[in-house]
Formats: structure tokens, sequence, C-alpha cells
DNA sequence: ATGATTTGACCCAC
DNA sequence: GTGGGTCAAATCAT
């Protein structure tokens, strides 16, 4: 169902040989980028290969780390396709807290309360860092597809920023127990780090309000109604994309997914010249890949049934030490499917199939 | 009037 | 005891 890798992926791969693999396609394309740098090759070009080395260090990366992991094989399925999640083998909580058991009956955390000891971060959890880009006059935004309601702000200690809590706006509707947590990083307040917690159970695509933003800062606290065009859903998508990590805390596995479109966003996007010159962006990045990865942000519940794309397996102590730099910029993300891959398309995926 | 956000208080894991 | 997560009343926006 959607998801790329096999179960047993880490055991029935060569790892060392991908990993090589990996660095010398890195090394090839960082050559190819520096053959064209003073070139009038396209933007496009460059940027393309810029990503593709990204790519090719970060699946190195997480070949290394998986093989530290023991064998353990991280959940392939990202976040936006929650209730596809296939994870039979650590338990998936989705509402871990107390007081919230109002609707937690019909999850396994409630069970796990009784079986054994249920630690609070013994949860399913997503991380996305998204970057809010002001270069062009355009803000970005956090959203994801999905109606969220926010329920509570809290200052964090040692945080510059205080963390906004969200819940799915259907909670009560559709018994939907998703959740988000959204904070800025110290480190550089134009990346918001956005935790999901807990699986949709809502379809987001039947359930979204229409209420365009009316200002930055509605989005950078979770700006909860919008609905986007179709075409802006992509870039939404995108954002959402732009660097996604999931992780389930209990088994220590986290999966990370880089992309992003050089500062994409629709949240105050106001004016239609604005918005045609994102849509030729994303054109522009997107030409050649998989149409399948470009258009589905209006099916929910689809669109991340067929990622996968880069992956990074943390232990849970890595949890707290996400770093931005290395996954928000990436401007490109591939499709998952080999067969979606357009002959342009430059990133070695011989280990992954 | 209705729904979303804010914010102080509460609960509980650590 | 502390800090993080959530609740819920008050407030705000539409």
């Amino acid at each position: 169902m959607g998801l790329c890798l096999p179960v047993n992926f880490i055991e029935d791969m060569d790892t060392s040989a991908c990993i090589i693999n990996e660095i010398t396609n890195g090394m090839e394309l960082a050559k190819q980028l520096k053959s064209i740098l003073g070139s009038e090759s396209s933007l496009g070009t460059k940027q393309v290969l810029i990503q593709g080395i990204i790519s090719s260090y970060d699946r190195a990366m997480m070949m290394v780390n998986w093989g530290h992991s023991g064998g353990q094989t991280p959940p392939l399925t990202p976040p936006l396709a929650p209730p596809m999640l296939s994870q039979p083998e650590s338990p998936v909580s989705v509402d871990e807290s107390p007081r919230s058991g109002d609707f937690n009956q019909n999850f396994d955390d409630h069970q796990d309360k009784k079986v054994g000891s249920k630690k609070r971060k013994a949860i399913t959890t997503w991380r996305n860092q998204i970057r809010i880009s002001t270069d062009n006059g355009l803000e970005g935004n956090t959203d994801d597809g999905y109606s969220w309601r926010k329920y509570g702000q809290k200052d964090i200690l040692g945080a510059k920023f205080p963390r906004s809590y969200y819940r799915c706006t259907y909670r009560y509707i559709h018994q939907c127990m998703a959740r988000k947590q959204v904070q800025r990083t110290d480190e550089d307040p134009m990346v918001f780090e956005i935790t999901y917690r807990g699986q949709h159970t809502c379809n987001p695509t039947a359930t979204k309000s229409v209420a365009p933003p009316k200002s930055p800062e509605k989005y950078e606290t979770g700006q909860t109604n919008h609905q986007p065009l179709p075409q802006k859903s992509g870039e939404m998508l995108s954002n959402f994309r732009e660097n996604l990590k999931v992780s389930t805390s209990d088994s220590d596995a986290m999966v990370s997914n880089s992309f992003a479109f050089p500062s994409a966003s629709f949240g105050s996007i106001e004016n239609d010249q604005q918005f045609d010159f994102l849509n030729e962006l994303n054109y522009d990045f997107l030409q050649g890949y998989s149409p399948s990865f470009v258009s589905p942000a209006t099916s929910g519940s689809n669109y991340f049934t067929e990622c996968g794309n880069d992956f990074q397996h943390h232990d849970d102590s890595h949890l707290s030490g996400i770093t931005t730099a290395s996954t928000t910029n990436s401007p490109l993300a591939f499709p998952a499917d080999s067969q979606d891959l357009s002959p342009n398309f430059p990133f070695n995926l011989g280990c992954f199939i």
C-alpha cells in the first residue's frame, strides 16, 4: 500500500555498495555542477544538480544511520497519508494524553496503558521543517492539506519562541485525533519545525474549509482555514514536503523527506502576479518529473502513500538534534516510484528499487 | 450566532 | 518540583 521499500529493505540490500554508489553519484553530480557553474546553463539545471548532490548524500547518510540501527526498519509512509501507515511492529499511539481520553478509546495507546509501561513519548510522530521565505515578498505557511485548530500555546524552556498546539478541526466530527505542534526554530526564525502526532482519520480534501489567510502571522500560528486552488495545492504540498521527518519514538525511527520549492508558498499570495510566478517556478522545477508527484495534493489520502523519498533513520536521541540546514533547502524531491522518473531525472535510485 | 484563537489553569510524566 | 501537553472559559473574528 504505497510503501516504496520492502519491510526487509535493510536486510535485502547491499548497503555498503549503495552508500558508495550514492557518494559516487553525488561526487559526479558535483563535478557536473562545477563544470556548468559559470556557464549559460539554466538555473533549474544547476538546482537539479545541487539537489541531486544533496539527495545522494542524504541517502548515503540514511543508509549509514540505518546500518547502525540494528536493521530496524523505519516507517516508510510519510505523513500526508497517516491512515496508511503501516507499523505493525511498533505500537501506534495516537493520543497519549490522559486528559484527552474522551475519544481515544478507539486507539491502541489506550490499551497500552493497561498492558504495560506507557511512556508519553511512545507515539508516532512526524517532523516537518518548513522554511518561510520573504526573499520575494512572499510568506510561507505551514499548511499541509489538513484543517487544524489551535488549542494551546506554550513557552518552551530554552526556546526563544512559543510552541503552538493544534488538533484536527474534525476531531469531534470524525474522531480524528491527529495533532501537530508548530514551533519556530531558535537558529532560524524563518524555519518552523512541525511535529505531527497521531494519524488523520478524516479526509482532508473533504473536510477542508474555505477561508483565505489574512496575514502571514496567521500562518505562523497555524491558520487552519484555507482552501488552496488546485495549483496552489502543489505548492502547499511542496511546503509540507519541504522537510519531512517521520519518527516513531517508541521504535526510535525517523524518516526524513526532503523537498522544497525555493520560496514556494502561498501564505500571503494575494496578487496574481506573484501567484503566476510561483506557478511558473513550480512548473520549471517539476518539469520532467512525476506527474503523480506534482499533482496529488488535493487527494490527501494518496499523495504520501507513494513517496518515501529521502529517509533518515535516527535514534530518539537524535530527535532533538534535527538540523535544518541539511534538509530545508532542498529544491527538489524525487518520485518514489522509479517508473515515474523521467529520463531527465538525475538521481540514481538503483538502491531503492 | 458561530467558529477560531488566546491564555491561564490543570494534569501528569519525568 | 518542573516542564510539556491539554482543557476550557474568555475573547476575537467573521
